[in-house]
DNA sequence: GTCTATAGGCAGATAGAC
DNA sequence: GTCTATCTGCCTATAGAC
């Protein structure tokens, strides 16, 4: 059956992608291998390479995977919030997520190594940034047009602020165990930007 | 002359560290190796390790004589600097100096591969946060009640927010260059805490 | 203090059988 | 698709000469 070996054939990719990407959420792009993986799954290393040429290919996948999912949670954001207010907490909720998994943000990690990655992963982390900024600042624009949020500056100042707000939180919380350090950052960014009245 | 075989000595190893603190910050941890402090200062690996006995101890080093600048750089703020809104500004501009020379703060790096440090490396890190979470949390304790500084909560859980903010905005603002981002960010920051007469 | 030489291990990657 | 076998290179680290 053609179907089912197709299947196989993405469970085998997935699996890949979701260990390697656990690896690298809490090791980093330079803290985890090939062989990582492979043990984990109970492969060879061989057969990682089938699925990933190399390990650049491979941590390539991992951003535009992790990317999409994000630009879909945040699709999903608009269509359930209609308050700013609301979306922003959304906003934070899925950084929350990731650390309560015990992780740092892909993207965030990746971030650090920047120097180490080869280009492709380079420009791919940016333009997740990127792709956030303008979600974020379209967000705080509306909210503010509407008068739900409240803040000085231009929007895209006030997005790039709170994105590296709630990536440093993370950072740092992380040793500390669990989420409440994140959490209690996190309250305090967004009350920054609600309006006196909520 | 002992002297100058001491001064030599020390020479050596602080030239060590001048040139791994620099690639930790840039690259991190798993980053860099031996092999490139040795190049870069015309050694050999062997010699490295005489200083050094392993790339743990050489880590460690790091993080000490790092946080160990960071307080003294603390205690001359506190000597320059008298309003509390000062004191903050003072602190983010320590953060914008390793910026500026496209370095990421040392710990925050450290902080990203925290999974993968030895065990005293682990320690001595999550130390050099708390020493700042400290020493911030006295500042905003003090300006608040002086009037400079206006924030909800406690002191300690502000002097978190802060730090995290501020290591966040760093970690993202390096693959853009220059300091523009971050000084927007710290600015947006320092805002936040100051009374609306200041 | 620094060197040469080398050990032992793991990294990413490839060839070819099945 | 996955395997075994292997390659090359780099890693951290050590021994011993100078």
């Amino acid at each position: 059956m053609a179907v089912q070996r197709a299947e196989e054939q993405g469970d085998t990719r997935s699996a890949i992608l979701d260990i390697a990407e656990r690896l690298v959420q809490s090791r980093g792009y330079n803290g985890f291998s090939y062989a990582d993986v492979a043990g984990e799954l109970g492969l060879t290393k061989a057969a990682l390479h089938y699925h990933f040429p190399g390990k650049a290919e491979l941590g390539e996948a991992l951003i535009v995977r992790y990317a999409a999912r994000f630009v879909e949670s945040l699709a999903a954001i608009d269509r359930r919030e209609t308050a700013a207010v609301r979306k922003l907490r959304a906003y934070a909720d899925l950084y929350l997520d990731v650390l309560s998994h015990g992780r740092m943000c892909l993207c965030g990690m990746l971030v650090a190594e920047y120097e180490t990655l080869p280009q492709p992963m380079r420009e791919t982390v940016v333009r997740f940034f990127d792709d956030n900024s303008a979600w974020l600042a379209g967000l705080l624009e509306a909210g503010r047009a509407q008068g739900g949020l409240v803040f000085s500056g231009s929007p895209e100042d006030a997005a790039q602020m709170i994105i590296g707000a709630l990536e440093g939180a993370m950072l740092v919380a992380r040793p500390y165990g669990g989420t409440e350090r994140f959490e209690t950052a996190a309250s305090r960014l967004i009350a920054q930007f609600s309006g006196p009245s909520s």
